[in-house]
DNA sequence: AAACACATCTTGTATATACAAGATGATTAT
DNA sequence: ATAATCATCTTGTATATACAAGATGTGTTT
């Protein structure tokens, strides 16, 4: 069974851009030039050029035509993943401690960031997150008590903070920023470092519907843990988990 | 003039699911039934299921139907942009000296990364990006010289190394990795550091047909810069730039 | 020379239709 | 009871057609 011809024309396009020979902005076939060169109807023609707009590869513009996307400027993106995924995906040992779980009462910055008042109750969790036997990442997480009240009952060990809460409260929206910072003692002592390491926190708040879910500070040793991501021009594969 | 029907129709899917209605894994209505509760036709209402299913918002299986898609370990993005874009962004006040523009001999691991021969000549210049005249960002690049060799005569304050790379060699790639270190005693003069501060190291390889065009590094101080980015459910604006 | 109208290219939206192919439950035959 | 078949739902691919709307050059008129 071949590939279907939508995907063929867009092989096509890919390999030209890949190869060097469209260049950035330049102009390439209509949908009805494409349609007579691979003899398919306009219609599947323009299913090839639209999906690649979709990815970013091409920029369409009505009336004027289709041309290579430019990469001027263009912002790259990097993934966060689950960090026991992650593990699993190079063959390490994942596990996990749960080193704090209790109910505390928010101090200034944490109540803004969870949208409560301050000095009201809110649950609080610190879990280490071991490859090896040797600690990784350090999760510390603020949670809303009334978007999910049952929080300090869970056992982390089976299911993660982030896979629990997924349950209970849709999330609609999350948002992250990275920074580098210098681990407190604490933290020193959670990540097993001697010597003040330079560490990455990814600090990740999601949303549901209700307000701010919670709050949680991912960190994780310079030397040990990085980000990872890339831009490339390939086709996309669409995965499904039934 | 109305929005157009297959946007209606995403944006209701959507609404569902911000709105809590719609939990994650449930079913959506199937092509048909769109079509008849819209009264379009089904290639109309398969056009909406099927952006939301390129955006990550739905999933899709033959044979079974639509779901909403999981949030459980997906993978978020950060952006990495441009930073006099950034800068220029926030209204700050950009500019950049040029430290370092030299050719050097590729010592081990940076002929490696660019893939040329150990000791070969290399292009290396190290350009110190501010924001109201304070050091935001060091940009140390190593550059092939067999690809870009009127890299020297370039004069960067008018033009970004990016911009211009991207100009000589047709980029069709680029890698990117993030990661928390402690600068040396030469970064922390760059950055104007008194003291040993965590920085956030941005490392940059970007790819053209012919091979490895450079290799930048761009570090900034963990107290300054940080990335960001955000995992929402709206509706994606396409830009087109003419 | 400037302004207008027109033809013609482009992409964008929308429909109707056809068949392929995966999943599922009910029916039927063994 | 088990297995095979079938009908029917779903999504996936592909086409032909129609009109809308943006961009551009070519005449024509003023």
């Amino acid at each position: 069974m071949p590939a279907p011809k939508f995907t063929q024309i867009k092989q096509f396009i890919v390999d030209k851009i890949r190869s060097g020979l469209w260049l950035e902005n330049q102009r390439v076939p209509s949908e009805n030039e494409l349609a007579k060169q691979f003899t398919v109807s306009r219609m599947t023609a323009r299913r090839a050029l639209s999906e690649l707009t979709d990815t970013g590869i091409l920029t369409r513009s009505q009336g004027l035509g289709t041309f290579v996307a430019s990469f001027k400027s263009q912002s790259s993106l990097l993934e966060i993943k689950n960090i026991a995924h992650e593990v699993k995906e190079r063959n390490g040992n994942y596990s996990c401690t749960v080193q704090v779980l209790e109910s505390i009462n928010a101090v200034a910055p944490i109540a803004i960031a969870l949208g409560v008042e301050v000095d009201s109750v809110v649950y609080r969790s610190v879990i280490i997150h071991n490859e090896n036997d040797s600690p990784l990442q350090v999760e510390e997480r603020f949670v809303n008590p009334l978007l999910a009240k049952d929080y300090l009952q869970q056992n982390f060990t089976a299911l993660t903070p982030h896979e629990y809460l997924s349950t209970v409260a849709p999330l609609t929206q999350a948002r992250h920023t990275v920074e580098a910072i210098t681990p407190n003692n604490e933290m020193c002592q959670w990540l097993n470092l001697y010597n003040e390491e330079p560490c990455l926190q990814v600090i990740r708040r999601t949303w549901s519907v209700n307000g701010i879910v919670s709050f949680a500070r991912l960190i994780s040793p310079g030397s040990k843990y990085r980000l990872g991501g890339q831009l490339t021009f390939k086709n996309n594969n669409k995965a499904h988990n039934t």
